[in-house]
DNA sequence: GGCGCTTGTGTGACTAGGTCACTGATCGCG
DNA sequence: CGCGATCAGTGACCTAGTCACACAAGCGCC
C-alpha cells in the first residue's frame, strides 16, 4: 500500500467528487492508499467484511449472491470511477449476508479507511452527496435484479446479457458462467442458446458465443 | 403537521439514537414534524419521491416492487422504531425505480426534512451510525428477497409467510394478497394452500387461513 | 326474499423453467 | 497418444407461471 500524496487528479474521475473542497482532497490523497489486487481476489464475502471503502480506479468488481445449493446470481458490477459503497453499510452489523465481491480483472483502487470515510461524511456536503448518490444507484440495481428474476422471461434476459457483455460481436463465457450471471441453471442456458443458434442469431464453440444477427437478439431483448 | 417540541422520549425508541447528543435531540424535536397518515396512503412511489426521512412511531409501511404485467413483490416492511432510510437514497437521482411504499395501517411518524437530515449526518457520529446501520439492515433484506425468489421453493416460502404473518393461529389474507407478497401468481398460492389443507395443516375460508397443525408447516418452512 | 354485482376461489390445459442423471466433446498436458 | 478435467447436449420428470374459464360467497337494493 502506498499513499496517494503525489497527485489528486484521480479524484475527479468520481462523479460528484470533482468539486470537493481542496482541504478534503488532501485528506483523501494523504490518508487513503492505493491497493492493487489480481483478478479473482475476493474483496469481501461471508466472514470477510472489508474495513475500507474502495474507490475503483481500474478494473471491475463483480458482486454476487451465493446460495447453499451452489447456485449464484450477479447482483451488480462496480466499474472504474465507481465506489463499493454497499460495503460501507455492510461493514457494520448484519454480517449474515451471503454476498461476495470478486475482482473480475486486476484492479487498482483507492482504499479509504473507515475513520477517514466518517470524517469526510461529517465534513463535506459534496462527499455526502457522493455517498448517497452511490447508494441510490446500487439500490436501484438491486431493484432491477429483483424485477428481472421475479418477472422477466429467461430468453429475454439472456439475450440482453449477451448483447450487454459481448465485445465486438463475441462473448467469451461458458454456459455455466452465464447461468450464474442470471441466477439460473446451466441446462436452461444451454437450451436457450441452442434455440438462439437454431434461429441463426448466434454461433457457438467451447466458451465462446459469436453474434451473427444482432437485430434478432435485440428484438427479443426489448420485448 | 405539528412540531415535536414538547417531548423527545420518542427518540429513544430508535435503536442507536438513544445516546444522541442533547443539542441534537433538540434539533430533532424542534425541526421535525409529526405526520399522521391513514392506512393505504402511498408514502412514496414512481413519480412521488419523498422529501422527508420518516422515522416510524406507530404502524407499518410496506415497500413493494411493481411490474408492468401487474404482478408485485413485497421487498420489506418498516415497523415502528425503524426508519425509511432507503427513501433518503432514492430522494436524489435515479428516479426510475418502480418501488412504492404504502401505509399498511394508520401511521404516525416523525418527518425529518432533507436539510435537517443532512445537518444531523454532518454533526453526529451517533446519527451517522444510525443511518448506516439502517441501510445495512434494508440491504440485507433485499439480499434475502433475491435469494428467496431465485433459489427457494414456493411451498417453503409460503409456509414461512403464513407462520410469520399469522396472528394467534389465524391469518387474514386473500390468496391474491399472498401472491403479491411472494411475487408469484394467485393460482400458485391457491394450489399450494389446497395441498396444505389436504395435509390437514390449515383450514380455509374466504380471506382467512386458520392454522391447524403448526408443526407441519414449521417442518416444511425450515427445510 | 330474489337479483345483480363484486370479489374471492377452484380447475384444467398448457408453457416455461429447474432438477437429475446421464453421454459425448474438447482441451490441456504429461 | 492417453488421461483427467472441463464444457456442452439430452431426455425424463417436476415445479412454477399463464390463460381461460366456472363457481361461490358476500353485499346492496329494489
Amino acid at each position: 500500500m502506498t499513499a496517494l500524496a503525489k497527485s489528486d487528479d484521480w479524484i475527479d474521475r468520481f462523479e460528484g467528487l470533482s468539486k470537493l473542497e481542496p482541504g478534503l482532497r488532501n485528506v483523501l490523497t494523504t490518508r487513503s492508499h492505493v491497493v492493487r489486487l489480481p483478478a479473482d481476489s475476493v474483496i469481501f464475502g461471508p466472514g470477510k467484511s472489508p474495513d475500507n471503502l474502495l474507490l475503483l480506479l481500474q478494473g471491475t468488481v463483480r458482486v454476487q449472491q451465493l446460495a447453499e445449493n451452489g447456485r449464484e446470481v450477479v447482483l451488480y458490477r462496480v466499474t472504474a470511477g465507481e465506489s463499493c459503497v454497499l460495503t460501507t453499510a455492510c461493514m457494520l452489523a448484519y454480517e449474515d449476508y451471503a454476498a461476495e465481491g470478486i475482482a473480475e480483472t486486476d484492479i487498482v483502487a483507492a482504499a479509504i479507511p473507515r475513520g477517514v470515510f466518517d470524517d469526510l461524511v461529517a465534513s463535506s456536503k459534496e462527499f455526502r452527496n457522493f455517498v448517497f448518490r452511490a447508494y441510490s444507484r446500487r439500490i436501484t440495481d438491486l431493484f432491477h435484479v429483483i424485477e428481472d428474476i421475479a418477472f422477466r422471461r429467461m430468453d429475454i434476459r439472456l439475450a440482453q446479457k449477451i448483447i450487454e457483455r459481448a465485445d465486438t460481436g463475441v462473448l467469451k463465457a461458458t454456459h455455466a458462467q452465464l447461468a450464474a450471471e442470471l441466477g439460473t441453471a446451466r441446462e436452461v442456458i444451454s437450451r436457450q442458446l441452442a434455440e438462439f443458434q437454431r434461429r441463426g442469431w448466434i454461433a457457438q464453440s467451447r466458451g465462446v458465443i459469436e453474434i451473427l444477427d444482432c437485430e434478432g437478439l435485440r428484438a427479443l431483448a426489448q420485448s
